[in-house]
Parts: C-alpha cells; sequence; structure tokens
DNA sequence: CGATTGGCTTTACACTGTCAAGTTGAGTGA
DNA sequence: TCACTCAACTTGACAGTGTAAAGCCAATCG
C-alpha cells in the first residue's frame, strides 16, 4: 500500500475541503486531483471511482461526527446533569449538520452504501448518541423511545440545515431544547 | 412534437417520471428532452437552466405531496378521532418519502431556493399539517411543539427512506406511531 | 406585405466520469 | 549487476453533461 504520503488520506481531504468550501456540486474527481496535484484519473485508481471516493468521504465524515459529540460530552464537568449531557451532544449533532451541511447530506446519502468501514464509523458515532439518551428511557418502550428522540434530533438538523421548512420560523436551537424536554420530560 | 398541452408541462411531468423510475442521477435535462421528443436544449429555454427545472419539479412535487396529505384526510370519516387524523396525515408524510424517495430530496434540498411557487407550494402542504396538530398543542409553548412534531415527522421520513441509521434496527410505522404518542401524549 | 417575435433546433464548447494503454520507478530474485 | 515485476500513477480518448450563441421558421402584427 502507500507508503510515500498516503495520497488516498489526501485525497479524502481534499475532498472534505473542496465539500466545506464548494458545495456539494464541488467535489468532483477532477477538481480534487487537481488541488492534490496529481493527473485527472489518479482518485478514480486508489477508490472505487466516484462512488468509491464519496463513500470514503463519508466514512471520514461519520468519523469527524464521532470526534466533535465527543468533544461536546467531555466539555462538560463529568458530574454534570444527564440532561445537559443529552442536550450538549445532540446540539453538537444540530451545529454539525449547520457547520458542514454539505458533508451532512453526503454522510446520510451515502449511508445506504452497504460499505463496511461506513457502517462501522456511523455505528460508532451512533453508539454515543444512545449512551445519552437511555437514561431516560424510563418505562418506555426501548425501540421506540430511541426512534422518538433520534428521529427528533436528525429531523431538527435536516430542517435547520440551510434554512426552515416553514419559511416564516425561525428554526433556532432553543426551541429544540424544549422540543427535547417534551420529549424525556 | 407536442401539439396540444404546453411543453414546459410535459417536461415537468417527464422530469417526475424520470426521477421515480432512474432517481437522482436520472433527472438530465438532455435526457427529458429526449423522452419528451423536444431537441436536447428545449428544457433551458423554458426553465432558467438545470436549476430552474429542478425548482419547478420540486414545486410540482409539494403540489402532490399537498395531494396526498389531503386524501389520507379524506379517508378518514369527518368524526375521526383527532389523534387517528393526525397519525394518517403524518403516515402520509412519511409514505411519500419512501415511494417517492428521490422527488422527497429534490423538494427538501430545492427549499433554500428563493421562488415564490415553491415557497407556496411547500406552505399549503405544511399548512395542512398544522391543522392536525394544534388540537394536542394544550397548554404547550406553540412554536417548541410544532417544531417538535414536525421534526419528528420528517427526521423519520428522511432516516427510513432508504435505510435505517443504525443499520441494524428496522425502522418501521408502527415505531414512528408509539413515537408520536409519546409526544403528544 | 414586410417585420417581429417566441418556440424550438443546431452547433459549439468546457467540463465531467471512466476506461484502456502507457510510463515510471522502486523493489526483487538470481 | 541485471532483467523482471508490479503497483502507482499519467496520458489519451470517449460518451455524456449543462450552457450559451446563433439559426430557423411559422404565427402574429402593424
Amino acid at each position: 500500500m502507500p507508503m510515500r504520503g498516503d495520497l488516498p488520506q489526501l485525497l479524502i481531504k481534499t475532498g472534505l475541503d473542496l465539500l466545506d468550501e464548494e458545495g456539494t456540486e464541488g467535489l468532483t474527481l477532477r477538481r480534487i486531483a487537481a488541488r492534490a496535484g496529481v493527473s485527472h484519473a489518479a482518485p478514480a485508481h486508489h477508490f472505487n471511482g466516484l462512488p468509491g471516493l464519496r463513500t470514503a468521504i463519508a466514512t471520514q465524515g461519520f468519523r469527524s461526527f464521532l470526534h466533535e459529540l465527543v468533544s461536546a460530552r467531555d466539555a462538560l464537568p463529568p458530574d454534570a446533569d444527564p440532561f445537559l449531557c443529552l442536550l450538549a451532544v445532540n446540539q453538537a449533532y444540530i451545529r454539525f449538520s449547520r457547520r458542514r451541511t454539505a458533508l451532512f447530506r453526503l454522510m446520510f446519502d451515502q449511508l445506504p452504501t452497504e460499505d463496511n468501514d461506513l457502517r462501522q464509523a456511523a455505528l460508532a458515532a451512533y453508539a454515543i448518541l444512545q449512551d445519552h439518551w437511555t437514561p431516560f428511557v424510563g418505562d418506555r418502550h426501548p425501540a421506540s423511545f430511541e426512534t422518538a428522540i433520534w428521529a427528533l434530533t436528525h429531523g431538527f438538523a435536516a430542517l435547520s440545515m440551510d434554512r426552515p421548512y416553514p419559511p416564516d420560523t425561525p428554526v433556532n436551537l432553543s426551541s429544540y431544547e424544549d422540543a427535547l424536554r417534551l420529549l424525556v420530560g
């Protein structure tokens, strides 16, 4: 495998930059290649064409996602209120979707892909989420509660990415906090 | 060459078909043109390039969306239980996202576009949703409750489109019903 | 009748992903 | 030392894409 410089990793990083800077349509094999200083066909040689590179980028995206969730958790004191922990981690989820919209969209678009690395990275991030809402299950059906709280968070993230759905209401994080309280309370 | 029925509407309908049959990447100006039996540049002449055609298709999508929500409501007897109405309409929301995934994605991708027709179509659909959850606001903060129930529904729709997020758990509609009950109860 | 205009076609161009073939260069074995 | 190998690229070509400019042509209008 590539000892020298590790071009695949450089291509993934370049793709992430391109995604953040220019959005979804900026992610192109040839642009990544040009920015990485290699020939236009080099990326396709290391990944399985554009789809392969996209899942590789999405996988790295889930790892960054995990890192931000963990950071949000570790920023609180170890004896913090469980609800504050839950809120902090879920707000990190939502902030990620707003700050890295194109990447967030790519990640969840690529999720159906049956790629092992992608699955593992996504599951690792999901495990962090699970850890924080399990204390609130109570006597409710665990699967339903899990579905509820996760769909609430993801839905809020998806809808507040670029704009609110009903263009009048400004979706803000405090209204998410209220909604979360409704659910766990 | 279509004598009757204006070409723009035919192009939109062709685009919707193409989207349903071949997914997002099947939606192409040239393919739409070919299927509609016109030259490859005809679509760009009536809409503002591909972006314009996409928002036009998304707008029509929101109109179909509205129609399905209304149909779900009208399928119940007029004296039906409010929760059953709410559930039926929201399940229609979710079914739409599963049955017409590519269109659903396009609709919410194009939503940020500052297009008046698109806004109006999206708001009309949203109004139907609002009608059904307002009876359950109770003494809660209306905006937060609205956010909660709508984010829950949209999140569930988004996550169950192609796949479950944690690839193990099969997201099904009955778990959504439970989640909805948790929220409105 | 000639001019105009709107609907569409034709042509051209830059850009995309992908494939096949070529190049290069660092290792490897005898 | 000297071919040989083989993976990492490069080069070149091709079909498909959106878009812009120009052309065509029937209907309309003054």
